[in-house]
DNA sequence: TCAAGTCTATGATAAATGTCATATAATTTC
DNA sequence: GAAATTATATGACATTTATCATAGACTTGA
């Protein structure tokens, strides 16, 4: 079994911060899952009792909505991790967490965390930089959901998908989503989402090969995304 | 000077978890502060070196974007700590917080809090339950502000309104917002809102006596909210 | 491999929302 | 308290966005 202590992956999250012999006992105490793409990790409403820290793979972090429609609220990836929330706040989650790609994920018993906060000062603090960070990047998206057009909406997607997730040696996006969860992302119809990813191909803003996206001009997209 | 020992607002925020001793050096070091109506507290951008605990009074937390308007991303009132954020993820704040009725706060400096996450484990849990508690509220808003058409957004608003802040004897909202400020929750055109208030009041919903308004039929709104 | 299902694309149209113009009401300032 | 400013209200219209319909392309599974 894989050693906490020797991941790389922690180094890239709040884990970082724990001591030696945190890690030692964590690494006994977790679980390695695997998810195939499409899975569902777990839904909203569900209660869990530990948090999954992502080695590799993508997921969507979604809400259904009273018309049954999915708004995907966040992405993450490897060194990410999922369910912290719930575990922190001692309520069930309230997202649908689904894998992208064949996915990777400790899981990790919410005690290990619990004591880990209650011991060591600097996970805690360092924890709650994570919380801050995303409560942060909420409050903007909110922001821009509120006062941005569709279109520009949607370049703010293509320039984040670009910058979160990198490209393959192609050139294209290392993320594969249907036109249903860009326009989910974006928060638009599934049609109008269509209809713009042509028009920005026919721009020259981006490329458009079967589910696979390239950026092309970027300056274009973020003056787009800006109102020009 | 007031003692942070026996503020009964205090028990309303994570400050309750702190110690007697904690609480003591607390109350040494902070400053009352009093804001007039329409005062900006802090700006987005600001540098902030400590948080404020609200006593008295509502504020609003907006966001301005590249076009110059104004999106209202939450409301405080007594009890709620502004600056947290900043605070605790060492980065300048990136709301703007305006008074909305005269208010008194207590400026905690930054040292006070951070000693009292390192030294107190149950406040450093409760401070993490609140932070996880808004990005849940901000998980919803977006998703909401994403899928919900301008009319649904409203209703909930007036919901809102009148669930966090209550009702004067009269029935009236506690909470007066301007016109634009109810646009700018909702994230509309100040005409639109103005136009579906009008409607809503047409049917019934609410009663609107200049910036005075009375929900009358909370179920009713709630119906519309939900698209029927 | 073909049939069924799903995904993508696009036109036509409807509905929602924003913008501009204007008028009146309310508030502020001198 | 009158003039100036700002806020509210509403009509007319433009633009954006959603919905419905249809068709072809792509997947998937028997």
């Amino acid at each position: 079994m894989s050693k906490c202590q020797q991941c790389i992956i922690r180094e890239f999250n709040t884990l970082r911060s724990l001591t030696a012999d945190e890690l030692k006992t964590m690494s006994k105490e977790k679980d390695v899952l695997n998810f195939k793409k499409g899975d569902v990790i777990f839904k909203e409403g569900n209660a869990i009792n530990g948090v999954y820290c992502v080695k590799h793979g993508i997921c969507k972090l979604s809400k259904l909505n009273a018309n049954g429609k999915e708004q995907i609220v966040r992405f993450m990836k490897g060194g990410d991790m999922l369910g912290y929330r719930s575990i922190l706040s001692d309520e069930p989650v309230t997202l649908t967490v689904t894998a992208l790609k064949d996915m990777e994920a400790c899981y990790i018993p919410k005690k290990e965390i619990l004591d880990a906060i209650k011991e060591n000062p600097k996970f805690s603090l360092d924890m709650m930089k994570t919380v801050c960070g995303d409560l942060r990047d909420a409050n903007a998206s909110l922001s821009n959901m509120a006062q941005k057009s569709v279109k520009e909406r949607l370049a703010d997607t293509m320039i984040f998908l670009k910058e979160t997730f990198g490209e393959d040696k192609d050139g294209y996006l290392d993320i594969v989503l249907t036109r249903e969860e860009i326009a989910s992302v974006v928060g638009t119809a599934t049609e109008s989402a269509i209809r713009l990813l042509s028009e920005f191909k026919k721009k020259g803003f981006i490329e458009l090969t079967g589910k696979r996206l390239k950026v092309i001009d970027e300056v274009g997209l973020l003056k787009l995304s800006q109102g020009f």
